[in-house]
DNA sequence: GAGGACATGTAATGTGTTACATGATTAA
DNA sequence: TTAATCATGTAACACATTACATGTCCTC
């Protein structure tokens, strides 16, 4: 693991940021926070943690529980708030493009189009489910979080969720009128 | 590699059911056509066919070149198209969300607006270029692939490439003017 | 007493890129 | 002669998920 380029070390200290946490409370915020557009498994948070603990990035703590298991909670140190301002600094890595719908669908000729169909109709429900998602978070933010500076960010991010799924939704309906229309020609035979 | 459920292979065996075709040749294809939304390394690829082999999918034949390297072709078996369609009718996995920009995004407040204002003016640049690209391959296919039984799905394809990118140029301009008058008010003190 | 939340972590496995090795041909 | 394109392939490494192991507390 680069502690300095890679965006999943990085995400950790950015998570770290908003408050000292344990590897836990880690992937519970993930899912309330950037869960729609970043995720990390244990597999990764927690040998990630020791190592950036090793590299002095964060400072590990533990907190003895009774009876339930020790809590070791992690907190950002100055090395390590520098090394995430340094990275936020560095240009966005190009993403690799990769959407199993669109490959699915470009093979389409090959299966009959009602097949393509039922993939797109669940990533239009997907989306669907997605924009009221987007709303109430937006709405929960603006009550709960309305002191807090680093809100018009959240909100961008939320925002961009709300332009992509509106699109994506767009796009399904016009889709899914061309793939009826592709059906009822092939069993038409016009 | 799972040979069945894995979207590498099937990926592979899909570009072989538009003819027989070598590694290399596959390469070069997927920057034509499935590029904007699917990349394959030879790392991948390569190794992807010997195992494609094995199984039966796929059938290797050897072209000797005259000085330059023997060219392996590989063309679908009955066996792959069939793993083909089976692969094709089984619903689409669902995609681990991985988008830097909105990490970076997410944590915008540790650094200064500019530095998110730079990354959403790239991303923005991006999408603007990739709507000429979308253009102009749909130009392309409507002309050269006009009797092709394959190009409704093609263009369904770019058409969600199309949707996408203007709906991220629309985002862009607003998140870079509510970055700009973040700029504002923290240099006017407003 | 069954199941779920709390809590940490490792090992096995899967997935994917990059760099390297090789070497001929062709165009600037 | 330098670089690009054609062409194949492997090895090393990087990145990531899943299943497993462990054990308590609390609620139904």
């Amino acid at each position: 693991m680069r502690l300095e380029g890679g965006a999943t070390p990085n995400a950790l200290l950015g998570l770290l940021s908003l408050g000292p946490m344990s590897g836990y409370d880690i992937r519970q915020l993930i899912s309330q926070s950037i869960g729609h557009f970043w995720s990390e498994s244990y597999g990764q948070i927690y040998p990630g943690l020791k190592r950036l603990a090793a590299a002095g990035l964060v400072a590990k703590k533990t907190e003895r529980g009774k009876g339930s298991p020790d809590r070791h909670v992690y907190s950002l140190t100055a090395e390590g708030r520098e090394q995430l301002r340094r990275w936020l600094k560095l240009p966005v890595a190009k993403e690799v493009p990769r959407n199993e719908l669109l490959l699915k669908l470009f093979f389409g000729a090959q299966v009959s189009p009602n097949v393509s169909r039922e993939h797109v109709q669940g990533y239009l429900e997907l989306h669907q489910r997605e924009l009221k998602t987007y709303e109430a978070i937006a709405k929960r933010l603006r009550k709960e979080e309305a002191d807090d500076p680093q809100l018009p960010f959240w909100l961008m991010t939320l925002n961009m969720g709300r332009h992509r799924s509106r699109a994506m939704v767009k796009w399904c309906r016009e889709t899914l009128a061309e793939l009826e229309e592709l059906e009822r020609r092939k069993k038409g035979g016009t």
